[in-house]
DNA sequence: GTCAAACTGTCAAAAATTTAACAATCAAGG
DNA sequence: CCTTGATTGTTAAATTTTTGACAGTTTGAC
């Protein structure tokens, strides 16, 4: 079990503020998410929830990096998305009761905030708290059909470059800054794609030659996102070289 | 531009509280939905949005089927879900004031309720109506984390199982009654799953051989969902003739 | 009742993806 | 500095899926 201990608020307030959604919540909203929030620490591996656990409560992501995924008997996994910190997530469980989608493992040493059940369904009471968690859920929404949309219509080169600007970008719900490295490994990004290392290889190699990312040793640096965005859309960026950028 | 006129509210709402998220809402509310709405005939093939379109309102689907889908330039067509009468929709832009996500094309004639985005903001200003609307975004999350995780983590053939069991149940959002005959042909099938039509057909020749479906024109009979059921989890239903159902 | 359009069945070649296997490279810890 | 585990590079065969092409069926409209 990770430990949890109870923290002091006011030293935490503008630091999740810096997350859009959250920033956007009335000043006493965000100051009772933080003032019953627990935090707990998890090491590097360590579950914070697992598919199938009870709805357990609202989490922040204080620190550190969380992966979002899925896993199938025969061992295979899909990593749905990367959480870092700044993000909320696990209110849909709070909404319909219903019991945990996924896991939530975390990458690194990670420190989350845990808003406990009643305190949530307490803060749902409250008109501008509903509004946002309707927010924050419309933004999911947004983000699983085009996930949905990139499998069914784009090619992998497209959806490859897609997802490395939608890493880039940050995260999943809420856009902080962009940012030129994703700091991820190929077998990661292969999982969250549900490709395998080899096709996501290939594919790679194609950005890297086509002068819009360089490969590092987990991690991948973005050289020019005006080159991926092209490729994302199903263009070849190797024939505007010369003006593209 | 399709015909629009205002109804009478009253004979309505026994009819819209059929569905469970709907008959959920406060009276007043669903009143006030009806009230406010007014009515848009759908010829068969006539749009209801499209793609990128302004946030116009907020939906419910009177009778008749729309497709939610998507277009690629190159003109392959991803359909996301079927949206069968009692349906609501639109939500997302509403709450983001973002653009349409999709196309919506009435498959028969159809017609639907549109209520203007003044009142759906006004609603909104509700307790009660802001919960029940992240209540059906939540569905709607839950939903599309399913599709995702079918397409990274599952067989064709399991993803043919689930999709014919989803539509089965009836509708996107919220499940009515089970219902033993699909009318979708192979075509439009195939475009939910995003795979050829040839590709589907020779996984449906499999479901037909184990008796779990019935192949028919422009609909599929499902003969036993137990069969459908185990072969969406992966497993081969004919090991279990003698005993299935 | 006939016809045309829409849909389904089927096949084969081409293309893409997975599976499997191993070598090469990197980075962190001792 | 060296070693080891993790990661990346690379190839080839097997498998799956798409593309393309027609013939056969079904339905609804006239």
């Amino acid at each position: 079990m990770p430990a949890r201990l109870k923290i002091n608020t006011a030293s935490l307030l503008s630091r999740m503020s810096g997350n859009p959604w959250f920033g956007a919540l009335p000043l006493a909203d965000r100051e009772a998410l933080l003032r019953y929030a627990e935090l707990l620490y998890l090491r590097p591996g360590e579950m914070l929830f697992r598919q199938g656990d009870a709805p357990s409560g609202f989490y922040g992501v204080l620190s550190g990096t969380l992966k979002i995924s899925s896993l199938r008997e025969d061992g295979r996994e899909a990593i749905l998305v990367w959480l870092e910190a700044g993000n909320w997530m696990g209110e849909i469980s709070q909404i319909d009761r219903l019991p945990r989608t996924h896991d939530a493992t975390a990458l690194v040493a990670a420190s989350v905030l845990v808003v406990p059940q009643p305190v949530f369904a307490a803060l749902m009471g409250g008109v501008a708290f509903a509004q946002a968690i309707a927010s924050l859920l419309a933004a999911r929404v947004r983000l699983l059909y085009g996930m949905v949309e990139d499998t069914a219509l784009r090619s992998m080169r497209a959806r490859v470059a897609r997802r490395l600007l939608l890493l880039a970008r940050g995260d999943a719900t809420m856009a902080s800054s962009a940012r030129p490295v994703v700091p991820v490994s190929q077998e990661a990004l292969a999982m969250m794609l549900g490709v395998t290392r080899q096709t996501l290889s290939k594919e790679l190699k194609v950005l890297a030659a086509q002068g819009a990312v360089l490969l590092r040793y987990r991690r991948i640096e973005i050289v020019s996102a005006t080159r991926l965005q092209a490729l994302s859309d199903g263009v070849d960026a190797s024939v505007n070289t010369h003006n593209a950028l």
